[in-house]
Order: C-alpha cells, then sequence, then structure tokens
DNA sequence: ATTAGGG
DNA sequence: CCCTAAT
C-alpha cells in the first residue's frame, strides 16, 4: 500500500485585493478611492450591482436577470411620482423611488447590459460603479498570491520548484491553518500579453460605440461627471481583457472625494492604477513588463502559461497589516469581517463611506440625526449621495488539499484554481452594516442607515456561498454549511494534467519527522499567538488538521494530488445578523399607539397591518416589543427615559390603552376557564 | 404564520 | 432587537 501525506491548508478568508488606487493627485496624499450610490438607491439594488457580475465572468450579460424578479417593476412605476410630503411615514417615503434632474433610472441601469452599464457615468449609475467595482476585483484580474508563513512572505520563496517539503523543513510549515495563509496580491493582475492587448483595443471600442448609441440623449444632457467621462474614457473593461475599469470610474468621482493619506507604499500601486487610454495602452504594457522583469525575479515559466503574473510588494509591512486583518477576524468572526474594531485594519478598513453632510458628523460628535425625523427631513431636502469605498472583499474560507511534495508554484495554483472555482461557483455579496448584516434588499440605503454615518467604517461587503444555484443571487440569506464539491474540485480535477505540476513523490508509510515536527510547529505556532481567542481557535484548526492530516492512501502517480476540499466552518457571522436598530419616530410611536387603542394589545397582526403596512421594516414582534417598551417608558420617570423623547400625552395614551386592555384580557381570561368548566360538567 | 414572554 | 415556546 502506498501512502502519501498530504498538507491541508485552510484560507480563512481570502483579501481580495483592493480597489485600484487612483492616481495621485496631491503631494503626499493618498485619495482614497470612492463610489458614488444614490442614497435613495435600494439595499436590493446595491446587492445586486455588487454582487450582479462576480458569477459572471463574460460582460456580456444583462443584469436583468439579476434582478429579474425584484420590486423592479413596481419601481419603475413609481418613479415619475412626486416627492413624499413631509409628514408621510417614513417608510411610505423611502419606498418611493425618485430620481432628480437627468439621472437615469437605476432600475433602469441594471438593466443594462453590463457592457453598458460600464458606460454609464457616475452622476447617473451608482449601481454600475458597484458592478465595476465587483468586475474588476474578482475577475481574473486576481491572481493567487502568495504564502505567508509565520506572518512572512519574504522566507518562503517564489519559486515554484520551492516544495512545501522544503518549507516545513525550513521551518515555515504551512501545515497549520494560522501559520500559512494565502492572499492576493495587492494588485491586479497586469496583462502583458499583445493578443489581450488587442482584444482590450477592440472591445472599448466596441463598448464606446455601443454606448454612444444606446445613449444619445444622456450623452447631450449629462450631468456633469459625464464631462469628464468622455474626455476621459479610460478603457472602461475589467477581467483579463482590459483593467482598470474601476480606475476609470472611480477617477471621476476623485476630485471630490480625495481624503488625506500618507502615501508611501503605492510605488506599484501607481503603474497598476494608473488608468490608461486605449492609446496609451500599449506603452504602458511595455513599460509594466519591463517594470515586472526587473522587480518580479520569481516569475516563471509556468506562470506564464497560465497567465498569471504577479508584483511583489516589498514592503513587509503591508503584509503585516493583512495578517493583522486576518487574525482579527479570527478573533472576532462576530463582526463579519467589518474592521471598526480598533487595529490597524480600521484604518485599512474594507469600506469607507461618507455621506455628503457627514463632514459634521466627522468633525462634530452628532453632526448627523440618526433619528428617522433626521433622515426624513434630509432625504426631502435633498437627494444625496451615499459615498463608498470598497477596499477589499472577504472571501469565505476554504479548505484545500495538496501533496506536500507540491511545489509553491503548483500550491498558488491550485489555490488559484480553488478561488476561481470558488468565485465562479456562486457567490453572493452582504452587505454589512456595524457587522451586522443588511438582509432587507428592499430596504433603501436610507432605511438601511447606510445613507448617514458617525464612522466611517461601519459598512462592508462580504462574499458568501449561495446555498443553491438557482437562487437569486441577492436574496440567499441562508449560509451553506457546506460547499458543494463540486464548485471547487470540478476546475481543478481537470487541471493538473494542463498543468506543469510537479511529479508528485510518493512516500511510504513512515513518515515519523515530518509528523514530529508538524506537531511541533503547531506547538511553538500556537505558543505565538496573541490573543486567548486566537489560541483557542488556532488549537481548533491545528486539531482538526492533524485529525485530517492522517496518512491518505492514494493510488500511486495519481494525478489527483491537488484536489481541493472546501469545508465550511460556520462562524457566527455567517449564521446570525443583527438587524440594524431604528428607533421608532414619535410618528410611528403615534401610529402605533393609535392602532392599539383600538384593536387592542393581542393583535400584532392587525395592527401591523393596519399602521404599519407598508413599513417593511417594522414587524408584528417588532410592534409587539415597542408597546413593551412603551408601556415601560410611560412607567418609569422621565428623567430615565433615553432616546427620542415621546410626548408625555402619548404615554399616557399607551397607559390607558393597556390598562383597558389588560382588563379586557383578564375578563377573558376569567370567561373562558368558566366556560370550559361548564362543558367538561 | 402569530402570539407571548424572556433575554 | 433576538430567540423560542406554544399556538
Amino acid at each position: 500500500m502506498v501512502f502519501k501525506k498530504r498538507l491541508e491548508y485552510s484560507f480563512n478568508g481570502y483579501q481580495v485585493p483592493a480597489m485600484p488606487q487612483i492616481p495621485k493627485s496631491a503631494k503626499g496624499k493618498r485619495s482614497v478611492r470612492r463610489k458614488v450610490v444614490d442614497g435613495q438607491m435600494c439595499a436590493f439594488d446595491l446587492l445586486a450591482a455588487v454582487a450582479g457580475k462576480i458569477l459572471e465572468r463574460e460582460n456580456s450579460s444583462t443584469l436583468s436577470s439579476i434582478v429579474g424578479n425584484s420590486n423592479l417593476n413596481v419601481k419603475q412605476e413609481q418613479l415619475d411620482e412626486e416627492k413624499p410630503c413631509k409628514d408621510e411615514p417614513f417608510d411610505q417615503v423611502s419606498s418611493k423611488e425618485s430620481t432628480s434632474g437627468s439621472e437615469l433610472p437605476i432600475q433602469r441601469q441594471i438593466a443594462h447590459t453590463l457592457k453598458e452599464h460600464l458606460q454609464i457615468p457616475k452622476a447617473t449609475a451608482s449601481g454600475s460603479t458597484f458592478v465595476a467595482v465587483k468586475s474588476d476585483v474578482l475577475n481574473k484580474d486576481i491572481y493567487t498570491g502568495d504564502f505567508v508563513a509565520n506572518g512572512s512572505k519574504e522566507e518562503l520563496g517564489y519559486s515554484p520548484g520551492t516544495t512545501a517539503k522544503k518549507c516545513c523543513t525550513d521551518g515555515y510549515s504551512p501545515c497549520s491553518a494560522e501559520s500559512c495563509e494565502a492572499e492576493f496580491m495587492e494588485g491586479i493582475k497586469t496583462p502583458f500579453i499583445s493578443d489581450q492587448h488587442e482584444a482590450a483595443t477592440s472591445v472599448v471600442k466596441n463598448i464606446q460605440h455601443s454606448w454612444c448609441l444606446d445613449n444619445p440623449v444622456e450623452q447631450d444632457a449629462k450631468p456633469p461627471a459625464l464631462a469628464s467621462l468622455d474626455s476621459s474614457i479610460k478603457v472602461p473593461l475589467n477581467g483579463h481583457l482590459i483593467p482598470h475599469i474601476s480606475s476609470f470610474l472611480i477617477c471621476r468621482d476623485d476630485t471630490e472625494l480625495l481624503v488625506d493619506r500618507d502615501d508611501d507604499e503605492n510605488s506599484s500601486g501607481c503603474i497598476h492604477h494608473s488608468t490608461i487610454t486605449p492609446k496609451a495602452l500599449k506603452p504602458q504594457y511595455h513599460k509594466i513588463r519591463k517594470l515586472f522583469s526587473k522587480t518580479d525575479v520569481e516569475t516563471k515559466p509556468d506562470f506564464h502559461s497560465l497567465k498569471f503574473c504577479y508584483t511583489r510588494r516589498r514592503t513587509q509591512r503591508y503584509s503585516f497589516k493583512r495578517r493583522r486583518v486576518f487574525e482579527h477576524r479570527l478573533t472576532s468572526p462576530s463582526d463579519g469581517g467589518i474592521s471598526s474594531k480598533g487595529s490597524c485594519s480600521s484604518s485599512e478598513n474594507e469600506i469607507n463611506y461618507k455621506t455628503n453632510n457627514s463632514h459634521a458628523a466627522l468633525h462634530g460628535e452628532n453632526g448627523t440625526s440618526s433619528s428617522a425625523c433626521g433622515q426624513l427631513s434630509s432625504y426631502k431636502s435633498e437627494n444625496f449621495d451615499v459615498k463608498l469605498s470598497i477596499k477589499s472583499f472577504n472571501v469565505p474560507e476554504f479548505f484545500i488539499e495538496i501533496s506536500e511534495t507540491a511545489t509553491v508554484g503548483s500550491l498558488k495554483r491550485t489555490v488559484m484554481e480553488a478561488v476561481t472555482a470558488f468565485l465562479g461557483g456562486g457567490l453572493h455579496v452582504g452587505v454589512l452594516l456595524q457587522g451586522k448584516k443588511v438582509r432587507d434588499d428592499n430596504k433603501t440605503l436610507l432605511q438601511a442607515g447606510i445613507s448617514h454615518v458617525d464612522k466611517l467604517d461601519n459598512l462592508g461587503f462580504m462574499l458568501e456561498p449561495k446555498s443553491t444555484g438557482a437562487s437569486s443571487p441577492v436574496t440567499t440569506p441562508e449560509y451553506p454549511h457546506t460547499l458543494r464539491p463540486c464548485d471547487a474540485t470540478e476546475p481543478l480535477a481537470r487541471h493538473p494534467a494542463a498543468s506543469p505540476a510537479p511529479v508528485p513523490e510518493i512516500f511510504n508509510a513512515s513518515l515519523e519527522p515530518l509528523v514530529t515536527s508538524a506537531v511541533n510547529f503547531l506547538e511553538r505556532d500556537h505558543d505565538s499567538v496573541h490573543s486567548p481567542i486566537d489560541t483557542k481557535l488556532v488549537n481548533k484548526a491545528a486539531a482538526a488538521t492533524s485529525n485530517s492530516r492522517a496518512l491518505v492512501p492514494v493510488p500511486a502517480m495519481s494525478v489527483d494530488a491537488l484536489s481541493m476540499v472546501p469545508l465550511h466552518k460556520p462562524r457566527r457571522s455567517e449564521l446570525a445578523q443583527r438587524r440594524i436598530r431604528r428607533p421608532f419616530s414619535v410618528s410611528e410611536v403615534e401610529a402605533l399607539v393609535e392602532a392599539v387603542e383600538k384593536l387592542g394589545t393581542g393583535r400584532w397582526r392587525d395592527v401591523k397591518l393596519r399602521a404599519f403596512d407598508n413599513a417593511k421594516h417594522r414587524t408584528y414582534v417588532d410592534l409587539k416589543d415597542k408597546w413593551k417598551t412603551l408601556v415601560h417608558t410611560a412607567r418609569i420617570s422621565p428623567r430615565q427615559r433615553r432616546g427620542e423623547p415621546v410626548p408625555q400625552e402619548l404615554l399616557d395614551r399607551v397607559l390607558a390603552a393597556h390598562a383597558y386592555w389588560s382588563q379586557q384580557q383578564a375578563r377573558l381570561q376569567v370567561q373562558t376557564p368558566l366556560a370550559e368548566a361548564c362543558v367538561l360538567v
């Protein structure tokens, strides 16, 4: 019997590379990329837009398929309605979508094909912006990055000839999840293959052409932002055909969205992230290639053949930051990867966002009202945009298994394949606000609280596996406990044959030294963990790894040495998502009181239907709870009350109604048992 | 799906 | 606001 030892790697959350940086526009400053989203855009649309094309590498399919069954049509009908009047309940207000000026209805934009989408100017297309963001990051531009062992990327070596085994013996055993991470490099793959260039150019032409055809009116009546679009239409394509789509889209925003930030590690980023015009494309490529050959010492033929290329950041610092993010996730899984909890990751946050009126929020404490009324008024006063910056996506954890004699290069490739399959296999985008998932896709950003902020980084996006491939990518609320193996393994299964992967070395059953060293390593590793929670989790992971690292009988010369087994350990962040808190406004309280006065305290469904039928985020449970708290509030002294003060008059009515209906209930309680007793007798 | 109540 | 038992 032939045994082969296998190594398993757990990748606990990839860092999808940050958006390309926009070029520096101020000395010593780095502009932070931001996205502009219509403040009224439904969260659904946001999801659709972001999630939109994660699964679809081809830029040709339509977004309408994603929007599909949504409230698209309804909203389109509502588009022309006049703006809500003053005292309309919050939800009625928000449910009406309105566009201002020459803006295109977002829904219509989403119905566009993606190609067209990419043309839509910023001023009109928040959805397209996000699509571009997604596409830019999640297409094949991403490549498998380097492996970090013990926090050190440098030591592991880049040569595909360096085997994992060697890494082990060198003290950089990739055996434990903690000690070995894979990460996407902080960059976007830069194409340097000429046919890509050709394709790119032609597609650009097509795009430009189609855009002109399809949007003649908009082009004429374009808002200011559109003007800059025309003058600098910058290869608005993504994928391996043309990179930098997001640069294109982003750059139009940057002037107004600059954020002071020291820029010291952006040397390569400048090249990658600079926008390029079709004409300038070719020279740029040469430049880049040159730079590659110089910097990227270890770029090997098999990577070329796979059309992977990667830059290499020498700055250990960046890697460290990444690691911190990783650890942060381990430490507080419940935050869903949102880095708002201190640590340096908050400066490297995944999402920054900012409202037009958030300057006050930034500089003063309570610059923006967080009450529904405040939202309402600001909503009415102006259609402000929400500016978002997607720094990175967090790809859910998955698992691969690989022979320890595989080379690092093949490991990278394996991970690449796995990730590609993973991403392609079906993900949807979750929106997190302050670490909580925003599940209600029908909420507007305003309603969801995404439009007003007191923190910069309490909004996040996360990629999640879809539970079913058939379901809409934007409506899957549940996190599957396992990933369907076919999602990830299938591409892998057929890949090894075509790859220059190393011939797997066959081990016999005596592997003591290696196992021992692995154990040692694990212990060493867990000693080095920083926080207690970390330690726990790592131990867990280590145990799991140890168990599954048992000798695995494999057929000699098996080709599936690179098989990948996606696993999933459900964590709380995936299971639970507390809804965002939405304090009841006075008008809501009034409506509630009125309804309860009439219907009583035991018919919350009717109360809901009567007074909150159009408030989708208020469930009858919410109303019941609110009534409970109202009764409590009415009973305590005014100085003990918190939040927006409820008029005493209302509280009096609450007490009165509560007393009345309690009495009624009591009477029923008395009557029923008697009746039953009579029946029994 | 609703209701009631504890957390 | 969440969770759950009981309807």
